[in-house]
DNA sequence: CTCATATTTCTATTTTTTTAGAAATATAAA
DNA sequence: TTTATATTTCTAAAAAAATAGAAATATGAG
């Protein structure tokens, strides 16, 4: 029987958050280029909702897949690497 | 602007098909042990029925993430070793 | 303090996904 | 052919996720 455990639940959260198109494109974006902001990654992507883009980029973040940090009223997204390299490599080519 | 191309595509596909509970743990149970019939991967879960088993198995399947061999009136499933290093190599280990 | 900008949270709606029972299909064995 | 087993497809319902407008919060500039 396989069970629920919390390494279980870390891949999920990973590979859910990956498993998007805006997403999977923000975390594309942020392997190329780091410390984006909301609105750098907003001007890079096609018609999404400030709104939207938040809630995503909490997603990624709460996988653990991305790091963020505040400057003043910016908050610059990176890729946290060791989970890239963890859990989807692929990313980091 | 980050477009939406194939390459993006089938990596969402895979990343979806694996951020799921159930789909990720038929992965799991795949790479150890190869070719599963549905029932034996049923066996090996809690409480999932055979619809849902089979609309996992499909999805899992369509990604590319797993192969299918038919023998009788069983389906043997196994997992496509160069999708897996290629977007998943965690599965792997 | 007031204003402008960046971002989040709240709320509601729409869309997608998950789920499983029932019926259908496939194959093999008796 | 009848029966049993394995699996899928159909259908509908329930649950979860995506979306974005509006309001709220945070910070820095003037």
């Amino acid at each position: 029987m396989v069970e629920d455990n919390e390494e279980v639940r870390q891949a999920v959260k990973v590979y859910k958050a990956l498993g998007e198109p805006t997403r999977i494109k923000i975390a594309m974006l942020l392997t190329e280029e780091t410390n984006l902001c909301c609105s750098d990654i907003s001007s890079k992507l096609e018609s999404v909702a400030g709104s939207t883009l938040s809630h995503h980029l909490k997603q990624l973040t709460e996988s653990g897949l991305l790091k963020m940090r505040k400057d003043g009223t910016y908050i610059f997204y990176s890729v946290n690497k060791d989970v890239a390299r963890k859990y989807a490599p692929y990313l980091l080519e």
